[in-house]
DNA sequence: TCCTTTTTTGAGTGATCGTTCAAATACGAT
DNA sequence: ATCGTATTTGAACGATCACTCAAAAAAGGA
């Protein structure tokens, strides 16, 4: 046999992760990638094919880990309905613990914004993973309404869209240097909100 | 005397509105800029200075053209409160008339999301222009409540911001292909949320 | 230890980036 | 018409872009 691989590929992927989250597709270079991955050329296009290949791994692994964090604010609360306030605010906290992230902005919803129609493909994958998301979303929403927690007349996929949007927004605006009250107010009103539609 | 200056400024920022808003900062060349404005990069660098000294006046050409729409929707509407919602459910509408709008998303929360620390001089640029929409969100709610439309214990200030959040959240949200109806239901959701609010 | 096979390296590819500037051009005053 | 001045032009700059590939390096099997 031959040499081995010296990289981790998942450990390439989150500092691939860290790198786009922060500076975003079109601003990242290759030598930043090169810096960051620890790679050089040869290996990273052995490895991801393109640096638009590079960038849809991150992509997924981004959603992936976004989704294991949901799920453990989902699995820790009492109730659903509990469960999604508490996932809203976790958005105005300053950082849970010590990591600190690289931007406050959703990577998916920065990527939606920033990359235009030559790049279709990138465009296409941010959206179906939104989608999914969507979705999750009203499966959890369908599952409080079978507990109860939601009225009988809550129509969940339309529920599960304004919750999204309201994340969407509170990220997008806590991207400002605003203070740390302000945004904690704003993710209480958001999650009061949800109140409305509780049986 | 000499020659005079054939370009008009004023059609010369719209056309770099309309371009910066649909490819973002970074995705947008000189190349780009050159053809949209019909102009040589000695004419280019003589008028603007540079490629984002053009950008930040294009920044201010666009907050000044938000400013504009919304004062006319509100001065259109029967009260301010009602004016806010049909502001809120503009953004649902395909296209009002014939003008094709470059994206759905605000361009100011695009280039929020985009641009990067080094370019910090953009970026204080847009929390500004932000900040100043905050503000008048908030002298209108205001107006609202001493006309008798709100709750006497209704924070303004913190009512305003989340008034932004629920526009750049919707904005965002409709950046994707999404049905027209689930954006119009969306964008009511929205609406009926401000009437949690009223007197 | 040596050989085979795979990975890693980094110099180099042409293209494009934002920007400059001297020459050509055209307008207004005389 | 001629001149003086400001604008427009487009070639060219060095830097950087995403990407390639031949050579060097290193791991496992013999």
């Amino acid at each position: 046999m031959a040499r081995t691989a010296s990289f981790d590929r998942q450990v390439a992927l989150d500092s691939a992760v860290e790198l786009f989250w922060s500076r975003g597709y079109y601003a990242t270079s290759m030598k930043h990638i090169e810096k960051a991955l620890d790679m050089r050329p040869g290996s990273l296009y052995a490895t991801f094919g393109s640096k638009s290949g590079l960038f849809a791994e991150a992509l997924d692994a981004y959603a992936a880990r976004a989704g294991n964090e949901f799920a453990l604010i989902a699995e820790g609360s009492s109730s659903v309905i509990e469960g999604l306030k508490c996932y809203l605010r976790s958005f105005a906290m300053p950082c849970s613990g010590e990591t600190q992230v690289p931007a406050q902005a959703c990577m998916l919803i920065k990527t939606l914004l920033e990359v235009n129609a030559e790049d279709a493909a990138l465009r296409s994958q941010v959206d179906s993973i939104l989608a999914g998301i969507e979705q999750r979303l009203c499966e959890a929403l369908n599952q409080a309404k079978a507990a109860g927690e939601l009225r009988t007349d809550v129509e969940c996929p339309r529920l599960a869209r304004l919750l999204q949007t309201q994340i969407i927004g509170l990220r997008a605006f806590a991207e400002r240097n605003v203070p740390k009250d302000q945004l904690t107010a704003l993710a209480d009103d958001m999650a009061s909100m949800l109140d409305t539609y509780r049986a």
